[in-house]
DNA sequence: CCGCCCCTGCTAATTTTCTAGCACGCCCCA
DNA sequence: TGGGGCGTGCTAGAAAATTAGCAGGGGCGG
């Protein structure tokens, strides 16, 4: 998904992004679930077809009604919008992003986790040598 | 910035926020500059009248014009965004974004760099022992 | 002083988004 | 068979966002 797309949805169209993106897949009703102050169903169906409509959904038939996903494979959409993060609040650095991603105030770091962290940095190193 | 009030923006507002927070701070003028297929200048000065209103801008005047920037101080609102962002696309997993992070697919990784990453980890697993 | 240029504030209209609600089909069970 | 529950598609209207364009105001060169 590029940038540019990404930021022609509209902010309905953007909380249903968002959610399906977060599941990995929702119906209609599980989307509406997921939605502070949430429209009504109906709203959400309609702005459903209007994604599909517009190619960044598909849906599959799931007995009775259907689960919507994204087209775009999940791993793109997560690396695409990760580094226009980077690009837009960081400048481009990644290591200032990494800074910001290490702040605990957010969460406590799992030091399991910051081993994981610290094995995926090696790597990189030892690649890029 | 909560989550909540990130995706209350329209679509115009939300692209202009990120320009002012690419930014740092911006005029109408270029704001309108950093937007591709751009509203009209006035669309542009009208809209962000409107954030100010909300209490997402404030402007100052500089010279002739108004120069905008966020309420919201750049260092809170740049990790509020992202750790939304690994919230909703990596389950909350801060080593998964990482991962993503080190992709190359969006340009290569400057060994300086990782060099500077390997030490927060460093430093953030000194702290956590 | 005057005209020009660039800025702002504002309003009214257009366009887009969002919504409710109706019509229909399918399945299940009394 | 007939009703209820639950799903979809669709459309018309309401609500919100986006836009254009006009009315100042201030600085500056002629």
């Amino acid at each position: 998904m590029s940038p540019s797309e990404r930021s022609s949805f509209s902010r309905r169209e953007r909380q249903i992004m968002d959610v399906i993106y977060a599941n990995g897949e929702a119906t209609a009703a599980e989307v509406r679930e997921s939605i502070p102050s949430p429209p009504s169903y109906s709203a959400v169906r309609a702005t459903l077809r209007i994604l599909v409509d517009k190619g960044h959904l598909e849906h599959r038939q799931e007995g009775p009604r259907y689960v919507f996903r994204p087209t775009t494979p999940a791993g793109a959409a997560r690396s695409g919008a990760l580094h226009e993060l980077v690009r837009s609040f960081f400048g481009g650095s990644r290591s200032r992003a990494l800074a910001a991603l290490l702040d605990e105030t957010d969460g406590p770091l799992d030091p399991e986790e910051v081993e994981r962290m610290r094995e995926l940095i090696e790597h990189a190193r030892e690649e890029g040598r």
